[in-house]
RNA sequence: GCCCCCGUAGCUCAGUGGCUAGAGCGUCUUACUUGUAAUAAGAGGGUCAAGGGUUCAAUUCCCUUCGGGGGCUCCA
């Protein structure tokens, strides 16, 4: 019986690694005729990630020769690319780059071998005494998930890079599997340096990170890096500035937003729309202050689990005398970080029956969140912002049928505002015993009900054992944009903690004081986060229905201001968000002003339309519809309106 | 919070250890009244983020603070 290796059953280059019985494996590794053997290809997922690792190693390679002092931290792969850590003297610049890109071409170029070589863990820390967080690694053996990609095997094992002359030029504690050669590797690009701490823990050294993108050949590289310039083109920050949205005032402090008009049009719309399905849903609305007294979030814990996230307190009514002894005792007062404890509180008001569940509490209620400065990012992550939070009380019975009417008006909200590829992911507990509040029965049974839910939706979704709250199960919702980006939109979790805490009881039919089960609910998480995303997914080119200015009426010479401004009149009377540029500029001036703000509908009208009784359609993309009947115009924007149209 | 980078007019950006800091767009004024992406001329607009230091002299060099960006951490 002889053996094989995967460079005989695959002899096409394009194939980078094998997958023996399931298992990846190196090219070169060696197979019998009883293994199950499938060619791992470099454009496959697994294919990507090999790339990707085995590019990282070139880079910690070329940076070694560029500072032989630099000491090696991991470098899997990430999305679209990798990293790789170092502890290095100073910390790179971006000046740094070109001389370490060329030393990875040449790396490539020079045709090194990625030898997989098997050594015990006395061989494996003699050989990298010189390298401390790779000795920090072997005695870890085994452990998380990213040191997995380094020791995370069976045996331990070092990769060695051999040259043509059958040199070992250097080499690196890993698991592999690498690509056979250098060769063998596409395109890559280093993109940008940051700091990380060592094994993802503010506790450890900083060390200084460099990341990079790697592809298969030069095209997807470039396809990558437009992407990239596509997703700069509408961010939100941008898009914000230059369409007149919303901004950060220095004098209001960092990651506290206000809207201007146009983006507090949207907003309302959105908000308008919102409110009203929520109502015809069986929600009620409820308001609730921004500041309370300490012992609400005593009560609910949230002063012990989420104190770093709060602001810190305001302390009312304190009297001191001369000495500054306390004479009187004051009381602290916390800005909200999140709306639960008060929508209890509304709950507890009077006693509950059976009959008043399930409770739809709802509430566009705003927090404060005392986010390190470092985390700050436009209106995706900011300090003070808007959930449209709602908490629906539910006896353990209405669970599931609850669960499942949350999860489809989500969608279907959601759809509503032009989102429609989504999927789940159900996150549970894990067997760690002291983590988990709440009984076995009331997990098994929270989950079990959420999963239906979860696969009655007939969306894609996941299961993650371990991510749950230590509260209860959770089904996180997550959308793609137009662009191809995951966000995480919609969360709903069960909780027994809460009204267990609070004492939250309702009288059953049987005369019997239970404990409801409280679900959370955000649809939108952020309602500043929801615009942002919105806005990146649209580009700022808003269906009608949601932009701030729907038609601009624009009149091909001052004499004809008249008779449009008829029509935008009307249009306005309509409820139509609709204006007239009556301003001095040239008529293609105004069409470039209004385009650049991406008004969906322009209205242009002289003499051919004034004398036909007609009114032309200029659209965003620079088409036209010349010569429309008023009638016929009128009623198409209001279609495109109610429609919620994209034009 | 930590590491690196950055902060000049409303916006996008030039520029300088020395005299009155510039451009384009936007704004205002005037003239022009035009059929699908920029009419022309003129005017106004700056404590060069703030505070401190070095210097004969600081927007420029140094420090601190504030703000922004990329990451880490965290998360809606």
């Amino acid at each position: 019986m002889s053996s094989q290796t995967g460079f005989d059953l695959f002899p096409d280059r394009s194939v980078v690694a094998i997958r023996v019985n399931g298992e990846l494996k190196d090219k070169a590794s060696t197979v019998t005729e009883t293994d199950a053997v499938e060619p791992v290809a470099i454009d496959s997922p697994d294919g990507l990630n090999i790339l990707r690792h085995s590019t990282a190693h070139v880079l910690a390679q070329a940076v070694q020769k560029v500072d032989p002092d630099a000491k090696l931290g991991i470098g899997p792969p990430v999305t679209d690319g990798f990293y790789y850590d170092f502890d290095v003297a100073a910390p790179f610049t971006p000046e740094d780059l070109p001389a370490i890109e060329k030393e990875m071409d040449r790396i490539i170029r020079s045709g090194q071998r990625f030898q997989r070589r098997v050594v015990t863990e006395d061989e494996a820390r003699a050989e990298l005494a010189g390298e401390p967080y790779k000795l920090e690694l072997i005695g870890l053996k085994g452990g998380g998930d990213e040191e997995s990609v380094e020791v995370g095997g069976a045996e331990l094992t070092i990769y060695d890079n051999v040259d043509r002359e059958g040199v070992t030029v250097w080499k690196d504690l890993c698991r592999g599997p690498h690509v056979p050669n250098t060769g063998a590797l596409g395109a890559h690009k280093l993109t940008r340096i940051a700091a990380a701490y060592w094994r993802g823990s503010e506790k450890n050294p900083q060390l200084q990170r460099i990341y990079g993108t790697a592809w298969p050949d030069k095209g997807a590289l470039k396809a990558h890096l437009e992407r990239l310039e596509e997703a700069a083109k509408r961010d939100h920050r941008k898009l914000g500035k230059e369409l007149d949205l919303f901004s950060f005032p220095e004098e209001i402090g960092s990651g506290l937003s206000v809207w201007h008009p146009r983006g507090g049009t949207i907003r309302m719309e959105m908000e308008q729309h919102a409110r009203k399905r929520h109502v015809e849903a069986g929600y009620t609305y409820v308001y609730t202050p921004h500041i309370t007294k300490k012992d609400l979030f005593v009560t609910s814990n949230h002063l012990v689990t989420y104190k770093e996230g709060m602001f810190p307190p305001i302390v009312m009514d304190e009297e001191r005398d001369a000495d500054g002894n306390v004479t009187k005792q004051g009381v602290d007062y916390y800005l909200k970080p999140m709306n639960c404890p008060m929508h209890i509180l509304i709950y507890q008001e009077r006693g509950r029956s059976y009959r008043d569940l399930p409770m739809r509490l709802a509430e566009n209620g705003t927090v404060y969140r005392n986010e390190l400065s470092g985390a700050l990012h436009g209106l995706t992550r900011v300090r003070g912002f808007t959930q449209d939070d709602s908490h629906l009380f539910v006896t353990p019975e209405q669970l599931e049928e609850e669960t499942t009417k949350v999860l489809e008006f989500v969608i279907s909200m959601l759809r509503d505002f032009g989102l429609d590829d989504f999927e789940l992911e159900l996150s549970m507990r894990d067997d760690e015993k002291t983590k988990w509040l709440g009984s076995d029965e009331f997990w098994e049974y929270s989950t079990n009900a959420l999963r239906h839910v979860a696969q009655a939706s007939g969306l894609k979704y996941i299961e993650v054992p371990g991510e749950a709250a230590f509260y209860g199960p959770k089904i996180d919702l997550k959308t793609r944009d137009a662009i191809g980006r995951v966000w995480q939109l919609s969360t709903v979790q069960v909780d027994v903690n809460l009204p267990e805490r609070f004492e939250l009881e309702f009288t059953d039919r049987d005369g019997e004081k239970k404990r409801p089960i409280m679900i959370h609910r955000a649809l939108f998480g952020s309602i500043e986060r929801f615009f942002a995303i919105l806005l990146e997914h649209y580009a700022g080119a808003f269906p009608v229905w949601l932009s701030p200015v729907q038609v601009v009426g624009i009149p091909v010479a001052e004499v004809y201001a008249d008779y449009l401004g008829e029509i935008v009149d009307r249009l306005r009377s309509e409820g139509v968000r609709a204006e007239l540029d009556v301003s001095d500029e040239r008529m293609q001036k105004k069409i470039r002003s209004h385009t650049l703000m991406k008004v969906p509908f322009q209205l242009i009208a002289g003499e051919q339309d004034r004398a036909a009784g007609t009114v032309s359609f200029r659209f965003r993309d620079g088409t036209q519809d010349n010569g429309v009947a008023i009638e016929d115009a009128v009623a198409r924007i209001h279609e495109a309106i109610d429609t919620h149209a994209q034009v």
